[in-house]
DNA sequence: CCACGGATGAAACTTACTTTCACGAGGCGT
DNA sequence: ACGCCTCGTGAAAGTAAGTTTCATCCGTGG
């Protein structure tokens, strides 16, 4: 497969935690029995020896170091010194009963509501906590320049995709977004050197995605990954990879979590192209905000 | 066999730090050796090994120890872990948040995503704050026994309402978006008691959209809007109405904040909805992400 | 001058951490 | 289907860290 230069940074600067848990799916399964301890109660692993971890887990020690190298970390007792940092710095969650991020049964609307404003907001504030202002400069850099930009993505991505593609569109940068792989793939084809291709997809596996990215960079455009798992198959194929920072509650109930702050991260981007041009971009949002005034009724309230 | 018996201590209040440095005095000349290099960098003594830090301190791991008993901990580790613990804690975020919410000309990268992270995260915060779970009860309950429903949005809002819709799909209930305005006037009039429409507008002034919903209303659905100004003209064809409370800033127009806190609101309603019957939405969503299974591709990789 | 007690570090010892290795499961190509 | 090969795994060996023990040193007071 293609060479992964990525600039994906190895730092994990928005919080060890986080940091494990987007790798959690690229962990092994003793491993990911390790890291879903470590992070439901980071104090408590804190103050255990690797002896009692490894016992917790139901894995040997090896596994446990394995997981501290995994997670990048030198060894244990590095891990255990982070692990005590980080739960230090956490501010208490407001509601005990609203943290775990998974809603009881027997919830009413309000602690729905509580629960998922807190999962949210929190998923929007940690993305942008680890995001990597340098790979974002790169990022905005090839799209301002960009002769052209092709958008992909799949599912709940799809949306995440199409919205940034308006975006782009309304400050006047050539942008696509396609909601079908086949159209898709015909696109990348003809994508050069010059042009740039951003991927989208949450879990970072998803097939059509990846495969449309991969031709693209075979054909030379500058290739941008956003997911939450920075060790997913589609960073392979990315010469930038940009992560979400979600820690999806319950199941798959629709990255709930996670789209909010695949939007976070394509709003900086978008803020970033703009602000490269501020009165270029100014006169182009203008210019398309008053073309649809005429399906505004009542235009004397606030901003039209 | 019988721990030194130390005096309790077991709270060091206003700190480890201080209460080291309280009892600096009282310590044995090497221990007070130890205790010196504590106090000035305590995140760089927990990084150090037993052995590193009696070199350090000129003297021999023994007296580490003896000092470690001396202001409270069992051993070496304990105080290595709160040692860290503190120093995380005391490392306040100095970084004069960006308010206010407009960009500055001349800002970064970096300014910038946290400005974005922050508006955001607030939007969605302050959404769910005014969100009245009454109102939203009886939107969930009308969904949830709806026979159909349908959904209107334009432009940025039309992203939402397709995520809405595409999630209440996903439970197995009978959800339809339109982009279009005559198909969806079209779906509208074929709307009765019973059934539920539901308009999402930012400013609550898309003509399109109130049409559509007055449409639905007339036909006797019950109507929803969702809108971040609670007196825009499409409260007023609206059975119910929930409202966003994103201050959208100046120019990054394209309803940045809003959209999220539009997604969030969309959320506390889909898992209203799918809490309603906890195994059956379960049953589909499972069914939906095996689905999309083939399409995915092998999660478990580790590093390259 | 010697007995005594606290402070101290060397070394023995224990526990924790790390590495190595062999086995077994599952995937892949033939 | 077969065997090869890779990968995940834990047992056990090996190393380093932490802890205890104990002899020594040193100052003090008898």
């Amino acid at each position: 497969m293609a060479k992964s230069p990525k600039i994906s940074a190895s730092h994990e600067p928005g919080g060890l935690i986080v940091h494990i848990s987007g790798l959690l799916p690229s962990l092994s399964p003793a491993e990911q029995r390790v890291a879903r301890l470590v992070v439901a109660d980071p104090a408590a692993a804190a103050r255990r020896t690797i002896t009692d971890l490894a016992t917790a887990a139901e894995t040997s020690e090896a596994t446990v170091i394995r997981f501290c190298r995994s997670v990048g970390m030198d060894g244990y007792p590095q891990l255990r010194i982070r692990l005590a940092a980080e739960a230090a710095r956490r501010v208490e969650p407001p509601d005990a009963r609203v943290v775990g991020g998974d809603i009881p049964p027997g919830a009413d609307l309000a602690q729905i509501i509580a629960t998922i404003a807190f999962n949210d907001a929190r998923a929007v504030e940690e993305t942008a906590e680890q995001l990597d202002p340098a790979v974002c400069e790169q990022v905005v850099e090839a799209i301002a320049s960009a002769g052209r930009i092709d958008i992909y993505g799949a599912g709940a991505s799809g949306f995440v995709a199409s919205d940034f593609q308006q975006k782009l569109h309304r400050i006047g940068r050539i942008a696509f977004y396609f909601p079908d792989v086949h159209t898709a793939l015909t696109s990348a084809a003809l994508l050069g050197r010059g042009d740039v291709a951003i991927g989208i997809s949450h879990t970072g596996t998803t097939s059509d995605v990846i495969e449309v990215l991969e031709q693209a960079r075979t054909r030379g455009a500058v290739t941008v990954a956003l997911t939450n798992f920075p060790r997913s198959p589609i960073t392979e194929v990315a010469d930038f990879v940009l992560t979400t920072a979600a820690r999806e509650t319950t199941y798959r109930s629709g990255a709930t979590a996670s789209r909010l702050a695949q939007l976070t991260v394509v709003d900086c981007l978008f803020v970033g192209v703009a602000a490269r041009n501020r009165s270029r971009a100014r006169k182009a949002l203008e210019a398309t905000a008053e073309a649809v005034l005429s399906h505004r009724v009542g235009a004397n309230r606030r901003r039209g």
